[in-house]
Formats: C-alpha cells, sequence, structure tokens
DNA sequence: TTGCATTTACGAAATCGTTCGTATATGTTT
DNA sequence: AAACATATACGAACGATTTCGTAAATGCAA
C-alpha cells in the first residue's frame, strides 16, 4: 500500500525522518549541502509530496512546517522487497550476503546480526 | 562505472541472466506473464540497450539474439549501495537485519549467512 | 510468384520526474 | 507607509523513460 516514493522525494523523506518536522527552508539547507538545489525546487517537490500524502504540513504560521506521513520502515521494507525482486530473483539472502561481503561491516553489527540469525532460527519449528 | 539500468531494463536484464541469450520473442513471452508489455515495446528497450552497451547482439541470423552484457553482480552491488544510502543512511547492517526480519528467509539459508559471518569476523584482526 | 507471418527499424507521442522563472502574499524594518 | 526580505503558488519547460503505430525487410507456405 505504501506507495514508492521517488528519488528526490526520498532525499527529502530522509531529511525529515532525521531531523522531524521541518520547514522548505531547512530541508533546503541540508540537501544542498550535498547536492545543488534551488530553493524553489525544494519547495515544489515538498508541495507535490503533500499532495500525494508522503507528507503533512502545519500551514498555521506563515512559513509551513512539514513532517512524513510514511514511517521509514515501511519505505525500507517496500524498497528492499523491490529490490529483491527486481535484481535478486526474490532471494533474499542473495541480498544479504552480497552487502555483508563488503566488508563495510564493523564486528559489533555482525556480532548483532548473528544474534539476530539465532533468535530466528529458534523461532522456527 | 556500471552504469544504472532503468527499471525496465533491469527486468529484461533479469531474464537474461537467467535464460542465457534470448531472442526479443522469448524475453518478451517471460515478461508478459508478469505485465501487459507489448512486443514492440520490448523490443525497443532492448534495441536502446544495445545501444547504450547493456547488451550486445548477435546479428547473424534474422531474429536477433540479445546477451547481457554487463554482470549481475555489478549491477546487484551499485543498486544495493544505493538503496542503503538512499533509504538506510548509509548502514548495511540495518538493511541486512530488515531484510533478515520478514521471515522469509529459510533455516538453511540463515545457516549460510551465519557461516559467512564468522568467517568475516575471522578475517578482521 | 503471391500472400501471410514474423521480425526489425524508426519515429512520434505520452508519461513522469525534476527544475526553475515569475507572480503574489505576508511579514519586518526603517 | 515604503522598501525590503522571505514564503508560497503556479505553470512552463526540459530530459528521461516508456509505449506503440507503422513501415520495411525477410522468410515461409500455398
Amino acid at each position: 500500500m505504501t506507495q514508492k516514493p521517488t528519488e528526490s522525494e526520498l532525499d527529502i523523506l530522509r531529511v525529515l525522518w532525521q531531523k522531524g518536522p521541518s520547514t522548505v527552508r531547512e530541508v533546503n539547507e541540508i540537501l544542498s549541502q550535498e547536492k545543488e538545489t534551488g530553493y524553489t525546487t525544494t519547495l515544489k517537490l515538498m508541495q507535490i509530496m503533500a499532495q500525494k500524502g508522503i507528507v503533512t504540513r502545519d500551514e498555521s504560521s506563515r512559513t509551513h512546517v512539514y513532517k512524513p506521513a510514511i514511517e521509514q520502515k515501511n519505505v525500507q521494507h517496500t524498497l528492499l522487497n523491490k529490490l529483491v525482486d527486481a535484481a535478486f530473483s526474490g532471494s533474499a539472502s542473495q541480498l544479504v550476503m552480497q552487502a555483508l561481503g563488503q566488508g563495510k561491516t564493523s564486528k559489533a553489527e555482525l556480532e548483532e546480526i548473528k544474534k539476530l540469525i539465532e533468535q530466528l532460527e529458534g523461532e522456527q519449528k
């Protein structure tokens, strides 16, 4: 049911998820550190997102305050499944092995993942 | 260096990776089982892909035979990193935990992943 | 050979996402 | 109040992707 945000929309959502409710200016300030992007461009995108229902906004003051209307977990879930199907022919474990294989995961994180696996193995009858 | 294929291009690549060298008709037959898609649409896409260098084709017979020119692993790698950055703020382990948490991974696969983790832990000093 | 089916080639249209110029409204400062 | 800064609204333009109609080439069958 969660629709897939576009790439630019995801950029904006990422900021909102991390910073919490924000104005267009605040979002644009963060984004323009990463990439060249005009204020009205960000504004327009956020307006479209509001229209789509991806974000909601408080219009009570002149400078509107936007906040995400979809949860990060849901979007992650949606995009992850999409990628698994699109590039890994549906095999989540293949994706996991690829992700781990890049050596960017710390020992502590590996431990944490191992714990999760053991827990999952326990649950399965 | 591996450019990112579009969604439709990825659909086609998936078929080629799985079935090996194929004609437009063969690819379209598979794809049209999943989604409504006309023959000439698939043809056009594959022609564009050939032009981009994403696939190569053997034109020696009348019905051209296409095969992938980029490796599945490379594309997986590219798209995975993109997703990690875009939706998981760069944390691969977060992505892995999400992927495993969906309960679609069999016990055997979990075992395999655990082995990989232990191997990785051994490598790290 | 004539006609039919299949294939490729080409180009135009439709859609989607993104960018930005400009107008208008609102609030602030002098 | 006038000038200025800041914000939203709107629409147009652009580029990329996708879809498809139509023509031309090729091979096969009657």
